[in-house]
DNA sequence: CCAAATCCGGAACGAACGGTCCAGATATGG
DNA sequence: CCATATCTGGACCGTTCGTTCCGGATTTGG
C-alpha cells in the first residue's frame, strides 16, 4: 500500500490526504468510500507494516542458525543503514509510538500494541536462544525482551539523529554483548 | 520559556503559534517582534533546554560518588517515571531527533547537535568511570557513551510506548549491566 | 505634563488542512 | 444498444495554519 510510505515518511498527523491521494494515485471520494478517513487508512497501513514485518522478521528467525544470530544480523544490518535514505525513514511502529505518545486515541493504541507485539516475538526468540544454549540463561527471557525493542527503538532513534555508520554499528555491537 | 513546554508536550509541527502565544501569555504581533517566527522561537526553546539539561546532568555527575552511580540513578530514576505524566512527554531532544529526523533544515541539524552534546557529556563520565574503576575498562569510551545514548533514546521510546514502570525498570538494569 | 518612542491586541491575509458532495465518466447486464 | 448501477475527478465546505499589519494603549524621557 502506497499509504504506508507517506505515513513512513512523514508520520501521521504530517501527511495530508493530498500527499495520500497522489502516493495512492486515487481520488478524494475514493479513498474517502473505501477507508472511510484519514484515521482508518493510517490503521489499515499500521497493521499491515506491522504484519509485514513480524512476518519477515520470522521467516529470518526460522532461517536463522540460532537467535543470537538472529539478532545479531538484524542488529548489524540496521546499524549499517545509517547515513542511507532508509535509515531516515526509521520504523513505522516506533515512529508512530514516539509520535502519537499517550494520546489514548486508537492510532496510538494500535503503535503501542504494535511495539508489544515485536517484544513478543523477540521474547519468543530469545526463550529459543535460552534453550539453544546462546544467549544468557541466567537472565528473565522478558527482560531481555524488552532491553532488544528498547535497543531497536534506541538505535532507529540514534540513525534519525545522524549517527555515522561504525559509530551506529559499536553502539549496536554493545547491545548485543549482553546476550551473550 | 513557556514556549519550550508546548513544543515539549506536541513537538514541533503540532506546537501551533496560537498555542505558543495561549502558553507564553503574550501577544501575536510580541512573538514575532521578540523571536521573528515560530522556527527561530524552537531553536531558542530547544537550546534553553539543552542548556538547562546538560547543567542538571553536569551538577548530578559532579556530586555522585561514581560516575557509574551516576548511571545508575539517571536510568533507574527515567524508568521509574513510567506510567506518568512525565513520561509520556519524554525528553525534548530525543522527541526533536526523532521527529524532525534528516530534514537538513536548522531545527532539525540542532537536534542532532543536541543528541551529539548529551553523548559528549556521556562520554566524559564513562571516562571517568573507567578511571575510578567502576566502568568496564576494556571497552571504548565513545562506544559505551553512543551506546548510553541509544539506550536513553530506546528508554523514553518504550515509556512512550506506555511500557509499565516494572518492564521499563527491567530494561534499564540491563542497558546498565553492560558497563560493569 | 506633554511629546515621542515603544509595545501590543486583534483583525486580516493567503495557504493548507480534513472532509463532503455531485455531475459526469465508466462499467455492467439483460 | 440502452438502461442502470457504480465509481471518481475536482469544486467546495468550514476550520486552522503561520505570518503581516495597523490603530490605539502604554511607557519613557525631558
Amino acid at each position: 500500500m502506497a499509504a504506508m510510505q507517506v505515513f513512513w515518511a512523514r508520520g501521521y498527523d504530517a501527511a495530508s490526504t493530498r500527499d495520500l491521494l497522489a502516493a495512492m494515485q486515487i481520488s478524494r471520494s475514493s479513498l474517502y468510500q473505501a477507508f472511510g478517513n484519514k484515521e482508518q487508512l493510517f490503521l489499515e497501513a499500521l497493521g499491515r507494516y506491522r504484519t509485514g514485518l513480524v512476518e519477515r522478521l520470522q521467516r529470518r528467525l526460522d532461517e536463522a542458525p540460532t537467535a543470537l544470530a538472529f539478532f545479531e544480523a538484524l542488529y548489524r544490518d540496521t546499524a549499517r543503514e545509517a547515513e542511507s535514505e532508509r535509515a531516515a525513514l526509521g520504523c513505522l511502529i516506533f515512529n508512530s509510538a514516539t509520535e502519537l505518545g499517550q494520546r489514548g486515541d486508537r492510532p496510538a493504541r494500535e503503535a503501542s500494541l504494535s511495539v508489544e507485539v515485536i517484544t513478543g516475538l523477540f521474547h519468543q526468540a530469545v526463550e529459543r536462544g535460552q534453550a539453544e544454549g546462546d544467549i544468557a540463561a541466567h537472565r528473565d527471557a522478558r527482560a531481555l525482551a524488552l532491553y532488544l525493542t528498547l535497543g531497536m527503538a534506541g538505535l532507529r532513534a540514534m540513525l534519525k539523529a545522524g549517527t555515522a555508520a561504525t559509530e551506529a554499528e559499536q553502539a549496536a555491537e554493545l547491545v548485543l554483548a549482553t546476550l551473550r
